[in-house]
DNA sequence: GGTGAAATCTACCTAGG
DNA sequence: CCTAGGTAGATTTCACC
């Protein structure tokens, strides 16, 4: 699919807001209300505009310690990791993970309500498991740049 | 502000799908439409739901290189910082970024659209920044857990 | 690009604990 | 008196022109 650059600020725009009414980004696009909708929903139905997700303040629900949490393997063996891929999915502290290249196999950003659940998730809950060979976990001090736009 | 099981509940639900109407919200909570949409204005107003974004697919924008970047300052004096903190808020690529406890003191989360661009935003412009000591890159090649609702 | 029917939101109202 | 459920007018969307 070619996206042209009408195309590109809607996008940017619904990610600053998907809340905004097919009138709204009309105005911002300089396009009536009508082709605004029209490519938004052209933009859903190619799948690159994938849904949309309320942004919760970490804090009004408690979580004021953020983390991000670095694991080394002890083994590539599929089944070994398997195990560990499962906690990942079972922790909801854990909300996102992914593989990544260089000497730590998995970075992980977790949510905890206090420093103490942070250490009781990684001491009792990750280093437990066999496949982890080493842990280093970060603290998050401060948001410089929070959740900007994909460069389009 | 104190949530019951019932806020919190819908806090996980607007997070995996914001534009739930009301009535799907009740059907989902028990409630009854009004019931449903006055809760979740209710945190709205009280600033726990801040607004909602659109989810963009990378690869339908043709970013298809992620990374997370680590930085260490050589420097914590403020003017010096500050001109990093001006990159990072200028370069597009860079969608986030965070202060970190331990020995590195920035990770930068950045999208490309090819390697060679990742290569030039660290060696032609985060490098180059007198008050950066040291940058280690590591490229995501898997997202195994996909941003998962708070655990509230 | 515009229009109108259908759906949605939201402010207001009523009932029950 | 406070919370839940229902209703109607205004707003928004979307298929069609």
């Amino acid at each position: 699919m070619t996206l042209d650059e009408t195309d590109r600020h809607l996008l940017r725009a619904v990610q600053e807001d998907a809340q905004l009414t097919a009138q709204e980004l009309g105005e911002r696009l300089n396009l009536s209300a009508s082709q605004a909708g029209r490519r938004r929903q052209r933009l859903e139905q190619a799948g690159i505009i994938r849904g949309a997700r309320a942004v919760i303040a970490p804090e009004g629900v408690g979580l004021v310690v953020q983390a991000f949490v670095q694991v080394q393997m002890a083994t590539h063996d599929p089944a070994q990791v398997r195990a560990f891929t499962r906690t990942i999915d079972l922790s909801p502290e854990i909300v996102s993970a992914w593989t990544l290249t260089g000497e730590a196999d998995f970075l992980l950003r977790v949510y905890c309500a206090d420093l103490a659940a942070l250490h009781r998730l990684v001491h009792e809950v990750i280093l437990p498991i066999p496949a982890v060979a080493r842990v280093q976990s970060q603290i998050v001090m401060d948001q410089q740049k929070p959740d900007a736009p994909l460069p389009t």
